[in-house]
DNA sequence: TTGAAAGCGCTAACAC
DNA sequence: GTGTTAGCGCTTTCAA
């Protein structure tokens, strides 16, 4: 048998259906006796409300779905974090999807979940600007960490700050020639902080080597290292921490010692990057607080935004306003030396 | 303006409402001008089907939720992968919802969510048997590492062979006296951990601490490592490798060496257990197998199975059949050594 | 305080 | 091939 409807409770009651209703949400209206008596029908029913009729109902789904491209790397994690917080502070419900990198499966995603919430937060999407234009216009979304170049898609991205640190903190060691390995080619933030190594190394006269395109996984790192012992680079700066792991996983299996014949830096400073030995010396990236801007934004643009948050306003940062990028910074640790 | 509905379409496209449903989703019975037209109405509109509204004709919502205690957990992400990828084979939308660690929050998001989903999958719930029980007749539910001893919940456990494993290969080595670190005590597996290290060292013949209850988190390793060296004891298991890991961060802050002065074990074998110095023994699981073989129970219990896989019947694992306890073993690398 | 009835957006008979 | 219509489960006027 099917789950039992709202009817099946109120037969069980004895009552209307809408007497029903009341009872469940309304108790003041209700005689106490009659609601009492629907309560215990529903809970011997094992009566559960059928969001979807309810969401028929209103023109509100008080849900959000938060789109990432692979939920095992860390860094995505930490941004979960930050827009759950924030949600439930606001009684929204948040639903993740993983899309395993997948533009397909990305935009499949985005068609099985735009009907079933009021809005969308796309985080570091493979999806080009073309097409995040056509589904903002579909559903209301937040590009996160991806900038469509469409004023109408509302963006919260992060600088480049961090990236810039790292090379003048290479240069300052010395070191003359680097390495950049990027990261998917479908990567919005890649070509921005490919772009900021290229410019930074050429203010600073440092020689670079472009390491081509790497999937922003540990295993990519192997033959990112394999290119940066080619190239002859003392240093390399990776897309993200993962692949700098499977960088530094390769330089010890081939007997080379990073800090002392390579440095060796990362980007997003996730789980783990303090843990390897020499711990990586990395881009630092707020990613719980971008989790929470963009959901406030995305509050904000659907309107959810002032449902009375059931706690207070959260600490993750302030509301739907203020500046929607965000500052990265250097962090220093071991893998990194004087050339 | 609210979003476009297939009214709207249709009215666009000067068609009926039907038609318009038909052009969109049933190509072969309307007439090839006819479709194009509904097509170009709905893309120019942006509309985008209300999934609530297909849900409540049809039964089912095609989607099913994932529930886990903390998805900054590196374990739970390895978990989510592997329902993620047997889901999305079937064609199943799944959502993920974090409740980091609070009973109440996990309660309210199974309010939540029971309503927009056919199915559940608890991972780790921190509920107690009974509250599993009353839910479970709610909702189609696959408690994930948590037997409420309810024969109706269905259950995919793991077993305890690991840790088995572990207190043996330590009193091998010649330790005589164990510690245990526990972990949250709403937890159904660290209850069934503790039991194992406990009947195993008595078998063994080895001296045992319980150090009592910590949370689940790296943080809470520095507690755990301090009353590690209180006890005496020459090595520790902990509930899981986040608690590894703060033990280590903590005892190398004191000064103690690892494995030399006291070796150390964890539990799950997650993403960075092999970075640490020394790389952590632990207990490895099948965190993405346990993922696909819950969903693929759910699935059959919701008769969702049976929707023609749109990939291949993907090389995660049997069908809804077979055990439903996997095995763990001990994953030996650097941070035990003989006493 | 409670009941009857009108939709919310969509699909699937069933007509034409 | 295409239009009409009856619900799916729920909330909410409007009456009683």
């Amino acid at each position: 048998m099917s789950r039992p409807t709202l009817a099946d409770v109120a037969a069980r009651a004895g009552v209307a259906i809408s007497t029903a209703s009341r009872a469940l949400h309304r108790p003041g209206r209700i005689r106490a006796e009659t609601a009492a008596r629907v309560r215990a029908a529903a809970d011997e029913l094992g009566y559960v409300p059928s969001a979807a009729a309810r969401q028929l109902h209103r023109s509100s789904a008080g849900a959000v779905a938060l789109v990432v491209p692979d939920l095992t790397n860390p860094f995505f994690m930490a941004l979960v974090r930050g827009s759950t917080r924030l949600l439930r502070a606001h009684d929204v419900v948040q639903v993740v999807a993983d899309v395993e990198e997948e533009p397909e499966s990305e935009e499949q995603t985005l068609a099985a979940l735009a009907g079933r919430v009021d809005g969308m937060l796309l985080a570091a999407s493979r999806l080009d600007a073309a097409t995040l234009s056509t589904w903002s216009r579909r559903v209301p979304l937040v590009a996160v960490n991806h900038d469509a170049g469409d004023p109408e898609v509302p963006t919260v991205t992060i600088g480049t700050q961090g990236v810039e640190e790292a090379v003048e903190h290479l240069a300052g060691l010395g070191h003359r020639h680097l390495a950049y390995a990027s990261g998917p080619a479908t990567s919005w933030a890649d070509a921005r902080r490919r772009t900021a190594v290229v410019e930074t190394c050429a203010r600073l006269g440092v020689r670079l080597t472009d390491l081509g395109h790497h999937p922003p996984r540990r295993d990519a790192g192997a033959a990112a290292a394999d290119a940066v012992l080619r190239s002859g680079a003392t240093a390399v700066l990776t897309f993200n921490d993962l692949q700098a792991f499977g960088v530094l996983d390769r330089l010890a299996s081939r007997g080379v010692q990073v800090p002392e014949d390579v440095s060796v830096i990362g980007h997003d400073d996730i789980f783990g990057a303090d843990l390897t030995s020499p711990a990586l010396t990395t881009v630092t990236v707020p990613a719980e607080e971008l989790g929470a801007r963009a959901a406030a934004r995305l509050l904000g643009a659907v309107g959810l935004a002032t449902a009375a948050p059931s706690a207070p306003p959260a600490a993750t940062g302030p509301a739907s306003t203020g500046p929607d990028r965000l500052a990265t910074h250097l962090t220093v640790r071991g893998s990194t030396a004087p050339v």
